[in-house]
DNA sequence: TGTACATCAGTGAACGCGCGTTCACTGATGTAC
DNA sequence: TGTACATCAGTGAACGCGCGTTCACTGATGTAC
């Protein structure tokens, strides 16, 4: 496992930083935030605890890390799968895919990594400075596709975008939370998909 | 602080289990789930640690029974809201601001009580048996009274109650992680309280 | 009304543990000459 | 090309701490007679 990325030698690791935020994720990932600790991650990296001070000030801030490097990934995550509906047209249908494809894949992310899901959104003291966040970026990229494609008002786009986040993010949140069930997923995912579009577009 | 509920003797304690729940909650919501502890409890309560587990299986038995505690406490902020409003009439208007005081007491708890709204809803190993929530019942009389009141097709009202419910809870969570700051708000709030009366009741 | 007794909510001490953080150190690396 | 040296990412040991949980115990309470 986590063989030292250059030369012979395991004196130095090569990329400690990188590689103890990708442990760390996935230790939140199985285990729950609270489970996210120095030690822990240090002895999974094969490393001495010390040696994380190099890289990281404080847990707080490996913690706040980790939210940051989770939420580029959910992003990621939408970007594919809205690629994946094909590339952007003006046809009215592509776009609408394109904009259901977005909010599928973070709900989708929710359900499938919930302790990430609940890290990416907690009450962080330290977070690394972010700027507008890719997920926010890829959604106005889309609203501009239904705009262009004639389906959305520009005067409604922002009205738009603040719904359309706020429904998609409680829908993820009570997945994640467990508190709708699998079995109730589908009519909930359906209620909010179909009301955003019923609010927001033109018809 | 905290004197014995009978008696002249401090020995017994009384109600040490309620004591113990409504501490517990104070302490969250001053500083965080993470900080929420059986010896941290017991030292406000002026109780021995061991003391707790006459009422607790476990500290994360104490946790669910404070995030059981924290829904209801929730529940009943919205019911108080609605009732400000108005008895229930037939009034469209009525039942509209009726509906709308239940989402807005939702959000504004969150609000409020950032870190309390975070255990609520935090994935929890031991939970109480809970039933159907006080607040989602809170929710479904709201929707009978617009359903009377003309506002809403029947066929409609499981649509609206979950779009409400996500978009509402989506809002709320937005707001309690400081993903949407202050000054944002009232922008968020205005477009999920029209988006869901556009997309769900009868024009 | 007074006494013996069962009940059980509390005490107090101890358990072993893993935690975050610090510090003086070491040794691999790359650079200047 | 070979050597001296500065750099700095790692080590290893130690710090003090607060944690959840256990156990044998104590003493206040209410009940039966």
């Amino acid at each position: 496992m986590l063989t030292p990325l250059r030369k012979g030698s395991d004196y130095h690791h090569g990329d400690l930083r990188d590689a103890v935020i990708r442990v760390a994720r996935d230790l939140v990932a199985s285990e729950g935030v609270s489970s996210l600790g120095i030690r822990r991650v240090a002895l999974r990296v094969n490393v001495t605890p010390a040696a994380l001070y190099r890289h990281f000030e404080s847990l707080e801030q490996l913690r706040g890390e980790v939210s940051g490097r989770v939420r580029n990934e959910m992003a990621e995550m939408m970007i594919l799968a809205r690629e994946k509906v094909g590339p952007a047209t003006l046809s009215k249908t592509r776009s609408r895919a394109r904009f259901a494809a977005i909010g599928d894949a973070y709900v989708a992310y929710a359900r499938k990594f919930p302790r990430l899901f609940e890290i990416a959104f907690l009450t962080c003291d330290a977070l690394p400075e972010t700027g507008e966040s890719l997920a926010w970026r890829t959604l106005e990229e889309s609203l501009e596709e239904l705009i262009k494609s004639g389906l959305l008002e520009r005067r409604k786009s922002l009205k738009a975008a603040t719904l359309a986040w706020s429904s998609i993010h409680g829908l993820a949140s009570l997945v994640a939370s467990q508190t709708i069930s699998n079995k109730e997923y589908p009519l909930f995912r359906k209620s909010v998909l179909d009301g955003v579009q019923d609010a927001v577009f033109a018809r």
